[in-house]
DNA sequence: GCCGTTTTCGGCCCGACTGTTTTCAGTCG
């Protein structure tokens, strides 16, 4: 977690805990800040009242929780009430105002209490409450106790593809499309929304939920169930509806505030049923987005951009730019073999990649220090650089002989200057000793990336989405140092790592350094990841000549060389 | 608690759905 996630979490417990005792207005206040924290650059926590929903008071939490990494004004509500809040509000239907009533009738503090208290039917009793809702959150305590976490992209993509084909089959069905923050290819996504266009809205929403599904709630324009442990959401609407619809339940809240700012200033009103005229009442749009955002003075919005992180503004100006896309991903400068720990040979990764259209792949496998991958000693690295340009003369596709070289502890490779020297293209990335301040990472990855061997920075940050944050670094450091070296910076395709983040792709695109969106391929299965690196740089506004690898063979040559 | 080109006080997005209600509160997105 990130600083500012910290505080942004900080701050909804703020706003949970106030709920739960009935507070008004508040609640609000400190949900938005959390929300604008999350969105602020690391640096504006040190000018809190700076950001966006921030004023005051609550900069002046944010500092005591930096300063002393609590905040006596939370402790305080925390002891008033000590319950588990962030817990028990997963369970669905259980938010701040029901944990505060149960709290006070049954004194109910975390996920196993309250799991006793409907299985005693004791919840029922609690006026407000009936036998229904008891029912409903004991089926529901289990799943709060495992959906932790966010999903993966690369899992609920997949998934939510095969739901949409699912759906599309049905024959009250026009159209069904896929929204919310798995359309927008966020890195994880919370439930999956699908907008439905259906001539027998009933008839639709009985046939899905027929299927081997638990029914959450079932109506004339939303039907939402559980399948396969993810929370899927159908909004059903007519035909004319599905542009707006579309652009309603793709969000993100925030960028939807902005739009519907946009509508109020254009004498227009936006929901999720059309775009309508405030004098007249006459409707204006609905049928596609393209319309939609035609009403609104804009320019078409990619769903990537869709963060309020300034492109409503930019859409309005008609200067958004062109966004990279899958088919201008000319090659994979990160790839693995069976010579380490890929899945695959080399003429395997090979056949693939020609396979794929690639204009060029490197080979990359693991150096020396990389035990547990089987590293390639100097003597195995020259041997696999040989083989790879002895392939080159027989295939499509221009191979690039190389190494993922790893990073040591005092900011060295594994591989000598000289042997590296001798190879097309390294990719320098730490694979252990990642317990680390941030001084001694930062350190040790602007040294690598001061190697004039060097030619990208591996996954930056080392981290795994959900399973390991990765070492905190100074990125404006590094950086730095690429783009006075011309190193090129990864962003590692692995829906499990997506590393570096949007945001930093952002930035990279505004210092003119190099993104190169890599699978990391250990099987030719896995060049499909380069969908999710080009989302996450389409994510940071990234267009076609900000990608490494979207660049031609000659000019990658002229690069690298 | 935050915000402001109608404002430094008086507002805070809003519609769908459910369950417990006799007209609404809470949750969710």
């Amino acid at each position: 977690m990130t600083e500012n996630d910290e505080i942004a979490a900080m701050l909804e417990e703020f706003a949970d805990r106030l709920e739960a005792k009935g507070v008004d207005y508040k609640p609000r206040a400190y949900r938005d800040a959390a929300e604008s924290v999350r969105e602020a650059s690391s640096d504006a926590l040190d000018e809190p009242t700076a950001i966006p929903d921030v004023g005051d008071a609550i900069a002046s939490k944010i500092e005591e929780f930096r300063e002393k990494g609590r905040v006596e004004e939370l402790e305080e509500l925390r002891d008033e009430m000590p319950v588990d809040i962030e817990a028990l509000t997963r369970v669905e239907g259980v938010g701040p105002k029901t944990v505060g009533k149960l709290y006070e009738a049954l004194g109910v503090t975390d996920l196993d209490e309250l799991e006793d208290a409907a299985q005693h039917g004791r919840i029922q009793n609690v006026s407000g409450f009936g036998e229904k809702t008891e029912q409903n959150i004991l089926e529901g305590v289990e799943f709060a106790r495992q959906s932790a976490e966010r999903t993966l992209l690369g899992k609920s993509l997949p998934k939510a593809r095969h739901l949409v084909s699912r759906v599309e089959e049905l024959g009250s069905v026009k159209r069904a499309v896929a929204a919310g923050s798995v359309r927008r290819r966020k890195e994880t996504t919370g439930d999956i929304d699908i907008v439905v266009v259906s001539d027998d809205r009933e008839a639709t929403a009985d046939a899905v939920t027929d299927w081997d599904a638990e029914v959450i709630q079932k109506g004339e324009r939303k039907t939402s169930f559980r399948k396969d442990d993810e929370d899927v959401d159908l909004h059903l609407v007519k035909e004319d509806e599905f542009g707006s619809a579309l652009q309603y339940f793709t969000g993100s809240k925030q960028h939807n505030v902005a739009t519907r700012n946009v509508a109020i200033d254009r004498g227009l009103k936006l929901n999720e049923y059309g775009v309508w005229d405030d004098e007249t009442d006459e409707r204006v749009a609905g049928e596609t987005e393209e319309e939609v955002h035609e009403a609104l003075g804009m320019e078409y919005v990619p769903p990537e951009l869709r963060e309020n992180r300034g492109e409503v503004e930019t859409a309005r100006d008609g200067e958004l730019p062109e966004l990279v896309e899958e088919e201008d991903v000319r090659g994979e400068l990160h790839s693995h073999t069976d010579r380490t720990d890929g899945g695959a040979t080399l003429e395997e990764m090979v056949a693939g990649a020609e396979e794929r259209g690639f204009d060029y792949l490197a080979v990359t496998d693991h150096t020396e220090a990389l035990g547990v991958a089987g590293g390639l000693t100097d003597e195995e690295l020259r041997a696999l650089a040989d083989d790879v340009r002895a392939l080159n003369e027989d295939v499509d596709v221009r191979l690039f002989a190389g190494a993922e070289a790893n990073i040591l502890k005092d900011g060295s490779l594994d591989v000598s200057d000289d042997v590296l020297a001798e190879l097309d293209v390294v990719v320098a990335s730490i694979h252990s000793g990642m317990r680390m301040e941030e001084d001694e990472a930062t350190e040790r990855l602007v040294s690598a990336v001061r190697n004039d061997e060097v030619d990208i920075l591996g996954h930056p940050s080392g981290r795994l989405i959900n399973s390991r944050e990765g070492y905190p670094y100074d990125f404006d450091a590094v950086l730095d140092a690429a783009a006075s070296e011309e190193v090129a910076l990864e962003l590692n395709s692995n829906p499990h790592r997506l590393d570096i983040h949007d945001t930093q792709v952002w930035r990279c695109v505004e210092a003119r350094v190099p993104v190169a969106v890599n699978t990391d391929a250990h099987t030719p299965s896995e060049y499909d990841y380069v969908e999710y690196g080009v989302a996450t740089a389409r994510r940071g506004w990234a267009t076609a000549d900000d990608v490494l690898n979207a660049w031609t063979v000659e000019e990658l040559e002229d690069w690298l060389g």
